[in-house]
Order: structure tokens, then sequence, then C-alpha cells
DNA sequence: TAATTGGTTGCATTC
DNA sequence: CGAATGCAACCAATT
């Protein structure tokens, strides 16, 4: 089978972990960023291009546009430096079919990036352009686009992540010989996390949010975006297939694929991730989300509702607490989305949403930019004359959330392990592949947790919260199974997975890093009972379970026989036993943290301050 | 150095 | 039904 946790069966027959490594490595590291030592440390945190003037380009300049996460034309120095007095700009998105398999990226996300890159493509061609997929290694590729299409000049957005840094260099390298400039401005986040690790003593990030923002705001305001060109220089002349086909032998293939043709099964609209991938959608959602400033004014992360399923915009909005009853919601929340974009097939029944916005997969891929949503949330905060909710759990708290995993994630070496990690609390943590299977396939036996890995595997999507529970559930909370099996599973299957937030969350639910509580644990049964108590999530996703009355959806195993039968669903036979008992489970598992914990404190303490401490105080055992 | 404060999102029980 | 409390008491940052 296909999962994470066969993958951690098998290869630990010959090699513990490595493989599950190895998986989870490949899948997570897929695009990254190397700050381009052209470009000054010390630019101004507004204007990035217009205060670094290039010595008047000949006009003979062509320039490759490399596309790999910014899949987006608003807000995009690389795209904007690309253009600046070239002849010819190739924008180029270089797509691996080798690491594009169903066992390494779920094809909800191999959807959204493939829509994503259809309606780039698209938006392109309005502007005199058009997107070039290239198929292949981009460490050949693009390289061979340079020389092959005689480009000297090489713009794309840098990338923090350890994969991309690598992969980024070996290009830049290659184009600095071959005589190519190349610029790498920062736009996927708010702040350039190259001048945010500068702020931070000796390098290493906060772990404490609080802390964070302090750096944050030394930095001032983010960046203003920069303007979108109405046109683009056009590609060298020739349809893709004849431009790719001058590459050479790196480039196997050209095009937008299908997921059929990735080796994915059907996966059509309407199932799966409810919204289409790509910048118009995004900004769509984006502005329409803005213009319900009552929304805007209340958003409470830790208020909206795990359990609440996908529905018409104007009932999500009114579900976050006090939204709907406090008048302010306008009319039509989606007149500023008409006003902005001048689209014209927008109606409320297409825009569906969760309790929060949903717009996390434009935000990994960069469809929406992280400083256009800023700065456009806060004319909207402007507007509320101070009267909204504000970070940690606000809506500009998320994106400063979102920087603030960027941040740790840029400075911490082994970010996506637990050993060698600096920040990580080491835990024996089990890598028990029966247990991750259960988990990673729905079948613990708790509904509200085999509803949540349902809707994960079904939609690739799942509210914050209930990722809390799962992985809770996974780790500190009852399994004890190592929270890199998790992030792996995560990684693969999320439509929004994002390497830093990914690793760094769940170092925070199993309490390594960021959070410490480990006796608060989220009950697989009362958590998702708080939000849902007649069970319509637990019986939308496990649909065997539909009947089962609401006094024992959360439990079935505790209903009596007769009441399962008529429900049509026994215990043992068409839905799992409990696996865990989890009051004892639980017990034992903050057990073993308050172990890890006294073990950590007490090597600290012997290693950091053994000598200045001699004699001066007796530690504890 | 020691104490204090605050920390996006627990549960069960009580008022 | 929302707020308050005990639970056994974590850590990072600040003072």
């Amino acid at each position: 089978s296909g999962t994470i946790a066969a993958s951690v069966s098998s290869r630990l027959a010959l090699a513990p972990l490595s493989g599950l490594r190895r998986v989870a490595s490949r899948v997570s590291a897929r695009v990254a960023v190397r700050r381009c030592p052209t470009r000054s440390a010390s630019v101004p945190a507004t204007a990035a291009l217009a205060s670094d003037p290039d010595p008047t380009p000949p006009m003979s300049t062509r320039s490759v546009l490399w596309f790999r996460k910014g899949l987006r034309v608003h807000d995009n120095p690389a795209l904007q430096r690309a253009c600046e007095g070239a002849s010819a700009v190739m924008p180029v998105f270089v797509l691996d079919p080798w690491f594009m398999s169903p066992e390494r990226v779920g094809a909800n996300r191999v959807r959204f990036l493939l829509e994503s890159l259809r309606d780039l493509d698209e938006t392109l061609q309005s502007k005199g352009s058009k997107l070039v997929v290239v198929h292949g290694n981009p460490t050949e590729v693009i390289p061979a686009a340079l020389e092959r299409w005689q480009c000297t000049r090489l713009c794309f957005e840098t990338d923090t992540e350890p994969y991309a840094k690598k992969r980024d260099a070996a290009v830049v390298r290659a184009a600095k010989e071959a005589g190519v400039e190349v610029h790498a401005p920062s736009s996927h986040t708010l702040y350039d996390v190259e001048r945010l690790l500068a702020k931070c003593p000796k390098g290493e990030p906060p772990t404490a949010y609080g802390t964070f923002l302090k750096i944050a705001a030394s930095l001032g305001d983010p960046p203003k975006p920069v303007p979108t060109p109405d046109t683009i220089p056009g590609t060298i002349p020739g349809d893709v297939a004849s431009l790719v086909s001058q590459l050479g032998s790196c480039a196997t293939g050209h095009g937008i694929p299908t997921l059929e043709e990735l080796g994915y099964p059907a996966l059509p609209r309407g199932e799966g991730f409810p919204a289409a991938g790509g910048e118009t959608e995004g900004l769509r959602r984006l502005r329409t989300t803005l213009a319900a400033p009552a929304y805007v004014a209340e958003f409470k992360k830790p208020s909206t509702s795990p359990t609440q399923m996908w529905q018409p915009a104007d009932r999500a909005f009114a579900s976050v607490k006090g939204a709907g009853s406090s008048g302010a919601r306008p009319a039509n929340p989606f007149e500023a989305a008409k006003r902005g974009g001048g689209e014209t097939k927008i109606d409320a029944a297409a825009l569906f949403a969760p309790s929060t916005t949903a717009l996390s997969p434009y935000m990994k891929f960069g469809c929406v930019s992280a400083r256009t949503f800023y700065h456009e949330l806060h004319a909207v905060l402007r507007g509320l004359n101070g009267k909204h909710s504000k970070p940690p759990e606000s809506l500009e708290g998320q994106l400063l959330w979102r920087e603030f995993y960027y941040l740790a994630a840029a400075g911490t070496p082994n970010y996506d392990k637990m050993e060698g990690n600096r920040i990580c609390r080491q835990i024996p943590w089990s890598w028990d592949s029966a247990r991750l299977a259960a988990w990673e396939e729905g079948r613990t036996g708790f509904p509200w947790i085999d509803a949540c890995m349902m809707q994960l595997r079904k939609e690739g999507w799942m509210h914050h919260l209930s990722r809390h529970a799962v992985a809770c559930f996974l780790t500190r909370g009852d399994l004890f199974v190592h929270w890199e099996a998790g992030a792996a599973v995560f990684d693969r299957d999320l439509v929004d997975a994002d390497w830093a937030l990914n690793n760094g969350n769940w170092m925070w639910l199993s309490c390594s890093c960021f959070f410490y509580q480990y006796f608060r644990v989220y009950g697989p049964v009362s958590f998702g009972k708080k939000y849902d108590k007649n069970g319509d999530f637990i019986r939308h996703y496990l649909p065997q379970l539909k009947n089962m009355p609401a006094k024992y959806i959360y439990e079935p195993w505790l209903a009596p026989l007769d009441v399962q039968k008529k429900a049509g669903c026994v215990v043992g036979e068409d839905y799992p036993p409990p696996m865990v008992d989890h009051a004892a489970a639980s017990k034992e598992c903050i057990e073993k943290l308050a172990a890890a914990y006294k073990a950590h404190k007490e090597g600290k303490g012997g290693t950091i301050k053994a000598e200045p401490r001699v004699g001066a105080k007796r530690k504890a055992e």
C-alpha cells in the first residue's frame, strides 16, 4: 500500500526510519530559495526594486523568469525585474514528473498546482506573454534555458527552504559562470526572512510569538506590493513545444499535464478540495473575505469551528461569533470583489468557505501575496477604528504566525527532524507502523479523529483545530507515535502543505517546541462534541455511522448492541473499536512527556551551567 | 539569581 | 449557556 505507515514498516526491516525520512524530505522540499548575492542586504523595506537601479541594460536583454512558488503576476518583484528593459521574457515553470507522484504528493495539491499554472498561463497570455512549462530537473533545465534561449538575466522569487536553497545555489552558480545576471528578490513572506534573521540575537529565531512580534515590528510595516504590469514583453518566437525542444535532452516533456498523465486517478471538480487553484480565484476569495468587515473585525481563530463544513460564503461569514448579529455585515459581500477585479462571473453560490478563510493553499503557492493580503487587510482595519481582534488570534495574527514559522525554519538546522534540531525536545517517540496506519487511514475507532482524517484524505484540507486534534492524538495525547511520521502524512496530503508551517505546527502539537503544556490533552471524544453535538461532521465523513444516535456518535462502542444493529453499524464489524483507552493512554503519555522534560532540564543544566554551578546548588537527582 | 508574567485554541465541573 | 475554577504546574521572556 502507498501509505506513509507502509513506508515506515517496510523500511524498518532494513534501515530503521531512513525510508520515511527520505520520503518526507523529498516530499516537503519541493520549493525553496536562496538570497541572491547580487542584491544588497540593506535594501529599504519599501520599494524593493526601485532603489536597486540596474546600469542601463542593453535593449537586447532576454530574461528567464523562473516560477516556483509565487504563482502570480501581482506583487511579483521578480516579474517586474525580468521585464525591465527586456526585449523578451521567458516565464518558465519546471515540473518534475518524478516528484509529482501519488506516494509523494496527494492529488488535491497536484490538482491545485496544475490549476494555478493554467490560471497563470491565461493571465500571462492576456498580457502578451505565456507560461513555458518544462518537464525535467530544474538544475539542468534552467541553465540549459539560459544558454539555448540566449538569456542574460535570471529572475526568481527567493525561497528559504533548505531543499530550494541548495537547488537554487546550484542554478545560480551555473548562471554566474555563464555570465548571467541573477535577481532573487524576497516576496513570498511579509518581510525578507534574512532581514528578520539578522535581527535575532545570535541568529537564533525566537520560539515565542510575542518576542517575534517585537522583531517584526522593529522592521516597520512590510513592503508595499509592487505594481502589476499591464503588459509583459513577449517570449522569443515559437510555441511551447518548439521552445522546449530547443532545450535538448534535459527536457523530458512540455506543457501542463493532466492529473491522469501524472499517474493519478481522476479527481473531477466537485470532488476533493472545493475551490480552484490560481491567482484569479485566490484574489477573488481574498477580496470577498475583506469585503465583509464584520467578519474581519471579529475574526478570532480559536473561536472558529472545526466541524463547520464548506458552505456559501455569506453563511460562513455569519458563523464567526458575533459577526452575524452586529449589523455591520454588508448586504452583498461580493461588491468589493466585483469592483476590484472587474469580474463578471462572481456569484455568492460559487464562493464556498468553511468558518476560516481557506486561503492557505493560495498562500502556500504564492497565488496570493502575503503583502497584498496584509495591506488590503490593514485598509479594512483602518476603517474599524480599533474595534477589531488583534494578533495572535486575528487575521493579521495569522499572517504573522506564518512569518513566525518561516523565520524559525530558516534559522534552525534540521528543522524538520527531532535529532540535531536545536529547538526540538528529544522525546522517545515510537515508530509503531500499525498505530500510524490506523491513524493515517482513519480507523482509530474514534469517530471524531477518523472523520477528520477522512476529510484530509478526501479534500486535502482540515480546519486548524482538527489538525490539532489529530496531531495531538497521534503523538503526545494517545498513540505516542513520532511527530515526523505525522508531518510526512500531512506533507503529502494537505493541499496547503507548507514545509515551515507543517513542521513547526507538528513540533507545537507534540510539545516538542513552542508549546509545552503537555498535560492539556485534546479529548478524542470531547473536543469535537463541543462544536457539533449531533455529529453531523462525523456522519458526513463516516457514512457508516450516519444513523447512529447522537448520544453515541462520538463513542459508538458504548451503544447497546441493539442500538448498533438498528443504526446499521456494529462496532467490530462495520466500524473498528477504539484502538486505545483514552484515559489510560493519555495518562501514560503525560508521564512519558514529564520524564522527557525532566531529562531535558537536567541535561541542559549539566552541560551549559556545569562549571559556574559547582557546589552552588544541588540539582534535582 | 529568583520571581513573575503571559502564553492563539484542554477537560470536567460548578455556578 | 457563558464564565470561573481545579487540575498539578509546562516554558520563554522579562524584571
